[in-house]
DNA sequence: ATGTTCTATGAAAACTTGTTCACTGTCAAG
DNA sequence: CTTGACAGTGAACAAGTTTTCATAGAACAT
């Protein structure tokens, strides 16, 4: 892929960080301020230039619309190479079934409607077995990227009283969404794992939904 | 929270499955195509509801530009936990199902070769089983660090030509090790992702196990 | 020397989009 | 019966936004 120049770089930063903390597009004005251009047409080149070399998707005529195109690393030669598949001991899997999207920061708005898949977990050696009740969320949003949990993230949900410092799935507001539960004497708060966030979220009846144990990462 | 009408429920939800598969916003337009209204003041009105009740905000004078609030709860007295399970449809509250009864006979994963010099994952390459499918491979060792897969981790490997940077599994010297794949000409190389440890390790036969897809944490 | 790419300015055009105004109809509650 | 919330039509406006056009210096390879 062609390699990008440092504005270019800067101006995409720039707004991937802008939709992760608003949840929508920058307009090129946006930028524009931003980056102090004295024209629109700056940034505009840029953009194209950005599409031009693969990392975003502009749609046409549409303001604020945009889209990321995942960067690939590329080369395609051809090598010889024999697989073998798993040995004997290979860990086994388990059969999870996906809840839904969770509402972190950004984006979730999947939402819960339906169970979409069944997720391949693989069930850890020393938990023989995990809680049958266990079941898998994927995260949209950064809210908990402090604590290493990233849009597109899975997390395995088991049920479970949380404890302090747990990391729980709870419903507000007929959302599910992931944060850390905080216990001060009798109140108790979510707090989301993102500096860029209020720090704690006063509840009062809370649902939680189970316990964030493990997280799963695409690489 | 005041309750929404059917409607507002449709277009918000529209809106946030809209944000999903797009990744930005829908305009006033696009819903009033979506639902069939013969002008844009029938959308206007309801994302005003919306807006009133709690559920969206708007960006005035912005373009697709919205955000969604998850609803905060009053404070006060006495805060109740309540466990409820996996989401709002029971569908994936009931159907957990384990998918094998290959939960018999687990390998023990205490102890293996205590070499910490590359990601020693215990795999007899003995006798190859059943179709080629996705394993999970229990991580020990430190080589892949800088590819945040860590000492415990766990990561799913699964079948396939790997393609340059792409992390295998792999047979050296009768044992499986994690590294990067990488590709110069017709050449392969090994590479452990981590600072302290040797850049490439040639390789003339390689036997790839499979792919490593994702990584799995404890929390 | 010369052309090309990258970067940028400045202005304006063209289109998109949110917003407002005037008006109609339904339906349940007081 | 009236009132008020809810839902909608139709048109038009104003602002927001992208896009185009004309112009030009700096860096760099041919």
């Amino acid at each position: 892929m062609e390699e990008l120049t440092k504005k270019q770089r800067a101006i995409l930063d720039y707004m991937k960080a802008h939709v992760s903390e608003h949840s929508y597009w920058p307009s090129i004005r946006d930028i524009q301020a931003k980056f102090r251009f004295a024209s629109t047409n700056a940034v505009f080149g840029h953009l194209q230039a950005l599409e031009r070399k693969g990392v975003l998707q502009r749609i046409p005529g549409a303001a604020r619309a945009y889209k990321i195109v995942p960067e690939v690393l590329g080369d395609t030669s051809e090598t010889v190479i024999r697989y073998e598949g798993p040995g004997d001991d290979a860990i086994a899997f388990e059969n999870v079934k996906f809840a839904g999207s969770i509402a972190a920061g950004f984006p979730d708005y999947t939402e819960s409607s339906g169970v979409l898949d069944s997720l391949q977990v693989p069930l850890s050696p020393s938990s023989r077995r995990r809680a049958p009740e266990s079941f898998a969320l994927r995260v949209r949003g950064d809210s908990m990227i402090d604590a290493d949990i990233n849009d597109g993230d899975t997390v395995i949900v088991e049920p479970g009283t949380p404890k302090h410092g747990d990391i729980v799935a709870a419903l507000i507001d007929g959302e599910t969404t992931l944060k850390r539960l905080i216990k001060q004497g009798s109140k108790v708060y979510l707090k989301a794992e993102n500096q860029n966030y209020p720090d704690l979220i006063p509840t009062t009846s809370l649902t939680i939904q189970g316990i964030a144990k493990s997280v799963m990462k695409r690489i």
